[in-house]
DNA sequence: GCCAACGTTGGC
DNA sequence: GCCAACGTTGGC
């Protein structure tokens, strides 16, 4: 199993958007980055533990934890020249774009991007090196380290 | 709202 | 295939 950290807009959609759609499994849609979408494509599989994070918005922060029901298929609004996620260049038979299904397991107390940046435990985890990356890998080390960060004596 | 960092585009 | 110009992301 491994583990991810996938970047949100709160104001587009939050945690609670997630939490709020947890009978319907949502599609991780609008990718539009190569690297990003590499790891959806190739990496990302079913059972895969996702850290969801919250970015531009007061407190970038990481506040709960998503798991993987589906693995890639393609994103249909790269197909939909009404959608601000369309892309001519793409075509059906070759899709370009890809996303997971996600569904929400529970949220965190948030865990700020600043204590993050902090803590000097925290070595590989891209966030930390400004990174505009929306989805990115998370060693299982960090991802238990951060996800029981608050119970941690060692704060 | 500013701006730094980085990704993408397109001319050559 | 280089690289300058431009666009976008995202923290502050």
């Amino acid at each position: 199993m491994a583990y991810w950290l996938f970047k949100t807009e709160p104001d587009a959609f939050s945690i609670d958007d997630l939490k709020n759609a947890q009978e319907q499994s949502t599609f991780w849609e609008g990718v539009r980055n190569y690297q990003a979408r590499n790891f959806l494509r190739d990496d990302v599989k079913l059972g895969d533990q996702i850290f969801i994070y919250h970015s531009s918005c007061k407190v970038p922060a990481i506040v709960g934890i998503a798991e993987v029901t589906e693995e890639a298929h393609p994103d249909p609004h790269q197909f939909d020249p009404s959608s601000d996620y369309f892309d001519e260049k793409s075509k059906p038979d070759s899709p370009k774009w890809f996303g997971v299904t996600v569904q929400f397991r529970e949220k965190l107390r948030p865990i700020s991007l600043k204590q993050i940046k902090a803590d000097p435990r925290i070595i590989d985890l891209p966030l930390k090196k400004a990174g505009r990356l929306s989805i990115m890998p998370v060693t299982e080390e960090e991802f238990l380290l951060l996800k029981h960060y608050h119970n941690s004596e060692q704060l």
